[in-house]
DNA sequence: AATTACTTGTGCTTGCGTTCACATGCACAA
DNA sequence: TTGTGCATGTGAACGCAAGCACAAGTAATT
């Protein structure tokens, strides 16, 4: 893959996402290829910016003609290093965190949760789509599977710890759904989902005055 | 309250939650006041950054000394417009969109979801929460419900119209799950949230090279 | 070969957001 | 009343991101 020197944009990483689920529902739509501007409509983001964003990785397009769909899906996995399934474990298998086990969206960039956690003892030994719930104080065992990302779903207070094991097991990685700020080795990303969060601007923008 | 004319930047708004919580959450751990050094660290956020931030609504700290968090907290509820009470509708009571039911998380901010909508004719009729499922059919109850804000847990196929209908229904804020941008007239407010598309920038971030 | 229609890739401008650095102001003590 | 310590509030500098506008390149037609 062809490769600028530029710096790139943290935005510009945050949008490729976005792009490539575009490109994936696209394809399934049956269309091949799409301009800069039919796919900016489609996704929500002006088509220069969408322009732009590509040209950090590279020159994907064909002027005059616009993108080869497939093409570009498989240049945007390979750029957010999806091209093989990453395997990840979740911590708390709560209201939430069965929501997210059960959720079949997650296969579309290639994860797969392959272990879930908890603490309760009622939990622990069933299963939730096959997949057993263990003990949280196993959690040593995601170094031998060699699972590097984990999701956390357990209580507020519980949050800090739970991300302490992590990283003791070895992930890297941390998506976090519990509202609260965690602190890690700097050599691991933590991802914070407060979903209430968002809700709470709804108000700022829609009441008058 | 005292009102700079200076435009606010949309970034503050969306770091104002993050500091009302945090600042919840200080008062239950039985402080009374706090510092922006010592917020900053506790929100994760850089000390002159939330400075900043509040000064663009007014002067709600005292020099030499920090900031009162009850009065802090009261001023940030009042720019959010959090004082009263905001019902919300949910439509989707499947798994996260029952999950969301089931968390109490909203409440910290005011929300109360009163009505829930499915399509299913096995899921009508039954309850969550002492919320009766009612058939998304009916969804113009909400403007005799007065209800502005809508949430949307229905497959991704099916939220546009989910939307269309809420705008009907006279709804102009909608929290969206679905993995898909939806168009709505300009007076209405949407923020979707894209659960797997934070996860997928994850083995960007952790993947050497 | 020349013309037309179209769309990309990008230099440049503009705008937005973050951080620095310090003057300002408060509290308390001597 | 003066001095010391501390933390806010903000102008100014900096850095990052978005969008414009057009040159460059492709395809199809005459
Ligand atoms: N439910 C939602 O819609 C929602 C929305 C936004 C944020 N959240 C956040 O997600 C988190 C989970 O929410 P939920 O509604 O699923 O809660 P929940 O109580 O339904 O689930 C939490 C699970 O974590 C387990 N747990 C508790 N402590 C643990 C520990 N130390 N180690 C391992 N497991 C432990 C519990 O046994 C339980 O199964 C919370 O932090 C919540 O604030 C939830
Ligand atoms: N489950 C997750 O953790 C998760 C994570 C991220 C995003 N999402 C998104 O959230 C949405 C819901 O996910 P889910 O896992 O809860 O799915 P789900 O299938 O469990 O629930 C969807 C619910 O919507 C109802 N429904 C379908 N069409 C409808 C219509 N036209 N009107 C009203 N109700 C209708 C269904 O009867 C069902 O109860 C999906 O768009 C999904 O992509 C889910």
């Amino acid at each position: 893959m062809y490769m600028k020197h530029k710096r790139i944009p943290d935005e510009t990483i945050r949008r490729l996402p976005l792009y490539l689920r575009g490109l994936v529902f696209l394809l399934q739509e049956g269309h091949l290829s799409v301009s800069s501007e039919k796919f900016g409509d489609y996704v929500g983001v002006n088509s220069s910016q969408i322009r732009k964003d590509f040209s950090y990785f590279g020159e994907f397009g064909v002027r005059g003609v616009g993108y080869d769909i497939r093409k570009l899906a498989i240049e945007i996995k390979g750029i957010l290093k999806l091209n093989e399934i990453h395997k990840a474990a979740l911590i708390g298998a709560g209201n939430l965190g069965s929501a997210i086990i059960s959720y079949p969206g997650l296969q579309l960039y290639g994860f797969d949760i392959t272990a879930v956690f908890d603490n309760n003892t009622h939990k622990i030994g069933k299963k939730i789509r096959d997949i057993e719930i263990l003990d949280v104080a196993k959690l040593g065992i995601l170094k031998k599977k060699n699972i590097q990302i984990g999701i956390i779903t357990v209580p507020r207070n519980a949050a800090q710890e739970t991300a302490d094991a992590l990283v003791k097991a070895g992930v890297t990685g941390i998506l976090n759904f519990s509202p609260c700020y965690i602190i890690v080795p700097k050599n691991v990303k933590v991802i914070t989902i407060d979903i209430a969060g968002y809700l709470a601007r709804m108000p700022y923008y829609i009441t008058a005055g």
